[in-house]
DNA sequence: GCGAAAATTTGAATCGATCCAAGAAAAATG
DNA sequence: CATTTTTCTTGGATCGATTCAAATTTTCGC
């Protein structure tokens, strides 16, 4: 009779302490479960063969399969994993929903992937009782794959046609107003626009009948916001130049160069993110231009950086904090309804807008 | 006969799936998993009767506990879960981190906890195929929980007496030295020591026995670099004073409280972390000393955050992403053998040190 | 010391899939 | 057309736990 394999070693199952105490599978699970209704003697007999087997504690994926509740939530995104600790404003929104997270105890899973196919498969196989979702470039395609999982999701930002997600955002359109009208009111009357994008994977300037075409709503309410307010102050909306870009730095240089190598230079820019803002002082510091004294700028989101600054950034807050939170409550107290919420915003007035230049 | 009860509309299993489409539960499960051994006209039968189901894939849950694997890490810290967001040194070892799963399309789960209690169950029944452990304050009972599960970990830093749990870290004695002779170089003389915490829940002025019953060796080991050096050059090492505080605003304040009320002030501080040191600049900036005129402080960690501070900050610099990626790649290749892997630094001169006083 | 009530323990059923040896069907060969 | 080969399909075993109704043991009151 040859010995049992050494070497191998199963990692020691629960049915091995019940056998090896001598008690049942349901009494063995009980004394780590639910140890008090276990009668002392055996639960220390149990706990003893346990230790002694070297038993890990009763593995999660099996508790797991049949208790059905994970106990976490799961981010997704399109961008590298390192996008939510790199990019301040999710990192803003992780800090909220972190929040909200470690209240209950729950945990949050990370997921994204490099191309589509190991993003599909990611979040197919992603263990969690919802998502939350960075809906940036190529968003459709992540709430697409994410609804066929058929969890609760929430999507961050409304920017999207289907009233059938649920989703939290701000007010887009009164976001820009409130941009607008403070850049007016300070006797501006030239501006240019840099945009987030109109759909997916296309830079440049645009117009109008783009604008009324758009896929992501949100920008275009932002740009109506913009243009409402404009047009109040006089202003010839057709004749503002909208550069439609990616929110990163590249791109935006891009538009900038696009938008002042044309004939009538803007004094005032209002922009979609903080984050092209802030990429567009630098861009003009570069070159000779005062920050606010030649051109004043707006931007949009209301990240922690944009206060450190220079100049400060005069901004549209979004309450991204409270945002995070809201949307991980949605998902954790789920009860499966579609819920839209639209948050304030608010104009922070800092440093980087000032009154139009004579002349 | 009854109806079936509606309402309550349990989620579609494979099983079903397979009864509905007349195959076994085998095959309907090869549609999913293995499509390409199942003949095509079977194949789409199956897919197109999931389809009118509603049936949202294999569970993760059930293919889980078949797999074995996760493919997902935990990374685990006794601090709140919106740490991994905002502290600038977990940031950057999180973006290690990130880049070695984001390589290998693993998943990542952030594990914390605000009470021990909570804690120990969210490590028990965390989804993940290993860990990463964030060591700061109380770094031990983490360590402890965590070696129940029996799953592979890798503890950052290298702060503990056992060697028996891979873990990477920098060399602190090396580290140590080349600040203390920076500063030694450059003519100081007066030193005073911002020290991380040597053993648990204690702050205040150290003194030469406490350092060698030191229980983080990392702390230990970094003061050994600083006397060490500071010896070389005539330092009387006996009257620096060494406060050991937290790495946060309120006990570093008190520190330098107590560090600058004493007779001798110090012309340059060793601060064991950058926050320490930038506390240290603000602290010393507020009460009209400069830095680096009157005093000069060069920290530890390199975080980008002491590039921007003002003055710009003189550090040792840790390889804080490349420590991420080392450590995430420990847990995905893991192979049963203990790692203990011991980083270089680096001094990076900046402006927050410079010559002594006269005087 | 007896029966009822309370406290424990048992063991089969279940959670939702994947795997694999064996059987069945289809295709290839002579 | 019979036989061999190849391709699919089947259904039981398994992954590692929890649950719950029923059986058993203890405890309690009198």
């Amino acid at each position: 009779m040859a010995p049992p394999v050494e070497g191998q070693a199963r990692p020691i199952r629960l049915a091995d302490i019940a056998k090896a105490a001598g008690v049942s599978h349901g009494t063995a699970s009980n004394v780590f479960s639910r140890p008090e209704i276990v009668r002392a003697e055996v639960r220390e007999r149990v706990k003893a063969v346990a230790e002694a087997m070297g038993y890990a504690g009763p593995d999660p994926k099996g508790r797991l399969l049949r208790a059905g509740k994970v106990n976490a939530i799961g981010v997704g995104t399109t961008e590298p994993l390192s996008y939510f600790f790199e990019d301040p404003f999710a990192r803003v929104m992780m800090a909220g929903i972190s929040e909200a997270c470690d209240a209950t105890g729950a945990g949050i899973a990370l997921v994204s992937a490099a191309n589509q196919e190991k993003l599909a498969w990611n979040i197919q196989s992603a263990l969690v009782d919802g998502f939350i979702l960075f809906c940036i470039e190529g968003g459709s395609r992540l709430v697409d794959l994410t609804r066929e999982r058929r969890l609760p999701f929430v999507a961050l930002e409304l920017g999207f046609h289907d009233e059938t997600i649920s989703a939290i955002g701000v007010d887009n359109v009164a976001g820009g107003r409130l941009a607008a009208r403070h850049l007016a009111e300070l006797g501006h009357r030239r501006f240019a626009v840099l945009s987030l994008t109109l759909g997916e994977d296309r830079t440049g300037f645009v117009t109008p009948e783009m604008v009324r075409s758009a896929v992501y709503t949100g920008t275009r309410d932002r740009l109506a916001g913009y243009f409402e307010e404009l047009s109040r102050f006089g202003v010839d909306t057709a004749k503002v130049p909208i550069f439609e870009t990616e929110n990163e730095q590249k791109s935006t240089r891009a538009g900038l160069e696009a938008i002042f190598s044309g004939g009538e230079r803007p004094t005032a820019i209002l922009a979609m993110s903080d984050r092209m803002a802030m990429i567009a002082i630098e861009w003009l510091t570069a070159r000779g231009l005062k920050v606010p004294k030649d051109v004043s700028i707006v931007g949009f989101d209301g990240v922690p950086d944009g206060a450190l600054c220079d100049p400060p950034l005069t901004t549209i807050a979004q309450p991204i904090t409270e945002i995070g939170r809201r949307a991980a409550r949605m998902i954790l107290d789920f009860d499966g309804a579609v819920r839209r919420e639209t948050m304030g915003v608010e104009l922070v007035v800092r440093a980087s807008s000032g009154p139009a230049p004579k002349g």
